[in-house]
DNA sequence: TGAAATGTTGGGGCG
DNA sequence: ACGCCCCAACATTTC
């Protein structure tokens, strides 16, 4: 009898041992295990620095859940095809088994080193890990994707038998021979110098283990009111499970079957789940979401190039105080609240007038989740350029949402503290304010906050003649 | 997963 | 008692 030769188990954004599908496979051979990641390099966008934070937290985490298990997880920097060659040669493995990802580049990478080592006679074999329902599975009676988000749910549910998950391997018996791994830390994935990285940490906590934490702890309580309570950004009424999910900590199909025995409170939740689907399947099938208008009536739109304002915004000084707590929320946090990111990336392309791409330039680079998918098509929806958008003309009004969302203004004076001695009247309109209650509050408009950068009502005016002439135009 | 402008209704003050 | 006006509350339309 032989001994099994080794298979290789490639880790990408799916750093979790439970509902793994590919590892999975890979212990049913039977044979020694290769847990590989790969830092590839010349892979497209480069990655954003918040996720380079998260990345680092969440490998380390892998590792630890790795050797707990008795096993070690590879890393390697480069090429994935020629690391993979090489890792072949020194194991012998004869198998290699990855979960798909969704966007076209590193579709096509996958296919090509597929297509190399299956003309050399070894088993590469891929898996749904990542999502619900792959695009190619939930098409129009017409034979298209979808366009519009509900069509696409509840096409998408129907008929969608989600296997329970997959345990995590209790023990892990990896390749025991001369293998190198390169060193996380020399990835330098940490900033120094100064240290904004850790910070972040604070307020999450990278891992499977913390992922499944976040889940456990959400439905236990704030599912209750997430109906109403996801609104609340003064409240803890979300999952915060979305670095999580993008990084792959967690699966989707870990959280429906989470929340499948609690339809009537979870309904809500699996449709937030539903939009990441939606997103990937949009990316799917447009490589160019995150550069290039869905929708290509926009394409005449006079965006305004101001750099001033730009920085204004991404620095939280636009003194409008729900988007400026928005703004400063996710540079001291990576995340920020779902309705308030509706409302900054409103201010910034309709009231300031600013290419949606810049701002999604920017949560690429703050969020630690930065979902390539769900980013680009959030962005798009508000801009009113993406696939089922929020229409031209909705624009949101940066107080008004804060007085709905924010009552009390608690929110605004968690990450606004040169305003928390205002009274909940005026928090999220400071420039109404009376002196004697501004002087009261010990603030001086103008230097301990800025006056508005942008007059509302002619901001939105201004807005809907730039895209009233630019439909004109298109 | 809006907001503002415009239109309609109905209660109450008042001559 | 009646008509008139005011205006808040709600509904509809428009951007």
């Amino acid at each position: 009898m032989t001994t099994p030769s080794p298979a290789i188990v490639w880790f990408r954004n799916d750093r979790r041992l439970s509902d793994h599908p590919a590892l999975h496979a890979a212990t049913e051979c039977g044979g020694p295990l290769v847990l590989l990641y790969i830092l590839e390099e010349d892979a497209g966008r480069s990655l954003g620095a918040a996720k380079g934070v998260w990345l680092h937290h969440s490998l380390a985490a892998l590792q630890d859940d790795i050797e707990a298990r008795g096993g070690s997880l590879i890393l390697r920097s480069g090429k994935a095809a020629a690391i993979i060659d090489s890792v072949i040669e020194t194991t012998g493995a004869e198998a290699i088994f990855w979960n798909r990802r969704y966007h076209k580049p590193d579709r096509d990478r996958d296919a090509a080193i597929k297509e190399d080592l299956s003309g050399r006679g070894l088993n590469a074999e891929s898996f749904k890990g990542n999502l619900l329902v792959e695009p190619w599975e939930v098409e129009t009676k017409g034979g298209t994707p979808y366009r519009v988000f509900t069509p696409f749910w509840r096409a998408a549910k129907e008929g969608l038998e989600v296997a329970d998950p997959i345990s995590a391997p209790s023990s892990l018996s990896c390749f025991d021979g001369d293998l190198t791994s390169e060193k996380l830390a020399d990835w330098n994935l940490l900033p120094t110098r100064p240290d904004w990285g850790s910070k972040l940490l604070d307020h999450h906590s990278p891992g499977e283990t913390g992922a499944m934490t976040r889940l456990t702890d959400f439905l236990d309580g704030p599912i209750e009111d997430y109906a109403q309570g996801r609104d609340r950004p003064d409240k803890d009424s979300t999952s915060k499970l979305s670095p999580h999910l993008a990084h792959g900590e967690i699966s989707p199909r870990q959280i429906w079957d989470a929340c499948k025995d609690n339809e009537y409170t979870s309904r809500k939740f699996l449709t937030e789940i539903g939009w990441r689907e939606f997103s990937y399947s949009l990316l799917f099938y447009n490589p160019e979401l995150a550069t290039k208008n869905f929708n290509d009536g926009y394409e005449t739109m006079a965006w305004d190039h101001d750099d001033q304002a730009y920085e204004a915004w991404t620095m939280g000084q636009t003194g409008y105080p729900f988007v400026d707590a928005g703004m400063r929320q996710l540079w001291a946090t990576g995340w920020m609240h779902n309705r308030v990111r509706m409302v900054v990336a409103s201010f910034l392309i309709k009231h300031l007038m600013i290419d949606w791409r810049d701002g999604e330039d920017w949560f690429w680079d703050t969020l630690l989740e930065a979902d390539l998918a769900s980013n680009a098509a959030s962005w798009q929806w508000v801009a009113g350029t993406g696939a089922d958008a929020a229409p031209y003309f909705r624009v949101f009004n940066p107080f008004g949402q804060g007085e709905k969302f924010d009552p009390k203004g608690d929110y605004v004076r968690e990450w606004v503290p040169e305003l928390r001695g205002l009274p909940g009247k005026y928090i999220q309109t400071p420039w109404t304010a009376p002196d004697d209650v501004l002087e009261k509050a010990g603030v001086t408009l103008g230097e301990d906050y800025p006056e508005p950068l942008v007059d509302h009502k002619e901001a939105r005016e201004r807005v809907l003649a730039a895209y009233k002439s630019a439909r004109a135009e298109g």
